[in-house]
DNA sequence: TTTCGTTGTGAGAACGTTGTCACAACGTTT
DNA sequence: AAACGTTGTGACAACGTTCTCACAACGAAA
């Protein structure tokens, strides 16, 4: 293998030289530089970024943690951080925790070792003392989507309560007062967020969800989705609005309907916190609240590179502006708009 | 920081010692071992990875470049990687090309400089030569979906002939004889063997596609499937049935046909190479070859980290098998099905 | 002329680990 | 009793780069 040396020796210089030419630093004749550049390239020399890392400090490399790397919000975000970073010269170190907390803060762990210049973690709901621990003092951390109630970094996520209150006020318009919800664990904020403004908004109108129809899983999965859609599909008096926080819930909630023949909206009509892929395409399309995933990524990776560059940056949340989609998954059910055509 | 000669000190031994100890090779008494463990936890020792891949000339980290990230089936790919290459212990960087071989061939050398151990590579058309001039000597390469000709590297992908045949007999069984291909660059396998398997079988039937029912994109991308699919809404005469060589176009092409009202299968039959994300909730779930990309990565990685260990192994090309999907986006046209009720 | 800043180059230490070698102590086989 | 393998430990070089320092040459300012 090649190195700064045996560059050095062909072109006739020393080593500090090569390094100067090859970084483009300190003070270099053009005809020196020349040289080496041909050197260089006649031995097809390729500098070990590993031994400039180790010396240098420095690994131009983000590592990122995300639950599910399959989920199209996370994916998206990827993208934004991956737009952002991989022009100032950055990879990425992508992890996918599959929402178990010990692989997170063991995938943190390695990515400390790894002496990654920062990390993106869309936590699985690690608490605040292992993330901080883990951290203390190094890496900068900024979080995506998930905030970890206590933790030292900053965040970006959606404005989640904002996004919640553009659908019921859109759902209250429609005429709907009965609401079941679907929703994940509360210690993940999408989960605590989502459903404290939902019932918080709903109250607004003087509604509220009944205990039986609150469907509140231990994961955003496609299977609890599915699970509480079936029990939906078979209950003598239904909701005639589901909420479901998350768009993995939707995608399970769709999946039992269709298999049920529950049709939305005739039957039961559905709203979706976040998008689902190839949406157009539904025989329904949802109404749902879309989320700026690319933009949050771009946030986020821009935060921390600024972090990286001033350690003492106060730590910040920042919200997303989501966006109303309307589709065609809620009933109207008000005067207006049952008007015979 | 905190380092092995820390650690040393404190355990009073020497750091070779405590080497022994950390990565648990070479003899070390229990006592001393459990005086080094405590030492380590008292200062929170994290092994610099850096300097170890320094010196080792191993950094336990794989490459991985694919021409789309977003993608489901370079998605489903990844993780299929993920699942081999992380028990193993090893961690993944990854680089999109947005289908720029520039850009790829960029990553690649990046890649290489950074000494990673082995890379997978999904490439979007690099020349052989490029190629094995990056990698002539250095780290092993898997490639994944796309062959490149005259490469020296491994190669998983689909067998592309045997899921065009199903396809095609599945429609002429129905009774099409009309046919339309919308496919991508012949430069890339997925475009040349889709096309010319598609052409083939057909022809085994005495059937062929008129050139003014080909569409040949220069790239497999939503926008082109769009475009022909805005064609095919406007024309005369219509194929019976059109088929889509991969996803994206077929994304596209279902776009196009519900902006113009065209109806699946009533107007005109699809099949489509490659699932669709949510395919299960449209509105005509679509007939196509479910590609087995999960294993493809799986397969992909395996063979890398054999090829990590045996340097000289032969290189092979291994067919991975698809699997066709019944949806109800071919209309039966034979006798038979045409049966009144 | 002296002083000083700029430009250009090389010598050599340092980064934190692993691996090789040396050596000592001990138990077992010859 | 000698020879040998196993167990246990430390010294020290090496890995390829960057960084700091030293120094020399030169032109400009004092």
């Amino acid at each position: 293998m090649v190195t700064l040396a045996d560059v050095a020796k062909r072109a006739g210089v020393s080593p500090s030289t090569v390094s100067r030419v090859v970084n483009q630093n300190g003070y270099v004749s053009e005809e020196v530089a020349e040289r080496v550049r041909r050197a260089v390239e006649e031995l097809d020399y390729r500098p070990n970024v590993i031994a400039r890392s180790f010396r240098s400090k420095t690994t131009m490399t983000i590592g990122v943690v995300v639950s599910e790397i399959t989920n199209p919000y996370f994916m998206e975000a990827l993208r934004g951080i991956e737009e952002v970073l991989s022009p100032e010269g950055y990879l990425m170190l992508i992890a996918s925790s599959s929402s178990v907390v010990e692989k997170e803060l063991q995938y943190c762990m390695e990515f400390d070792r790894r002496r990654v210049d920062g990390i993106i973690l869309a936590s699985a709901g690690s608490s605040a003392g292992d993330l901080n621990n883990v951290f203390r003092g190094r890496s900068p951390v900024v979080l995506i989507d998930r905030i970890v109630e206590g933790a030292e970094f900053d965040c970006v996520l959606d404005d989640n309560d904002e996004g919640v209150r553009m659908l019921v006020d859109y759902l209250i318009g429609e005429g709907h007062r009965k609401f079941g919800i679907i929703s994940g664990p509360t210690r993940i904020t999408a989960g605590k967020e989502r459903t404290a403004a939902f019932e918080k908004h709903l109250a607004r109108y003087g509604c509220s969800v009944p205990p039986e129809w609150k469907w509140i899983g231990d994961a955003f999965s496609v299977e609890y989705g599915q699970a509480a859609g079936e029990v939906i599909a078979t209950l003598p008096v239904r909701p005639s609005t589901v909420f479901c926080a998350n768009n993995v819930l939707t995608t399970g909630l769709l999946l039992a309907f269709q298999r049920h023949g529950v049709k939305v909206p005739d039957d039961v009509s559905v709203v979706s916190y976040g998008a689902l892929e190839n949406g157009e395409l539904f025989s329904t399309t949802i109404t749902q609240i879309e989320q700026p995933a690319r933009e949050t990524g771009r946030v986020a990776a821009a935060r921390l590179l600024q972090r990286m560059r001033h350690k003492d940056l106060p730590f910040e949340v920042v919200r997303m502006p989501p966006r109303l989609v309307i589709g065609r998954s809620v009933r109207a059910l008000n005067s207006y708009h049952n008007l015979p055509e």
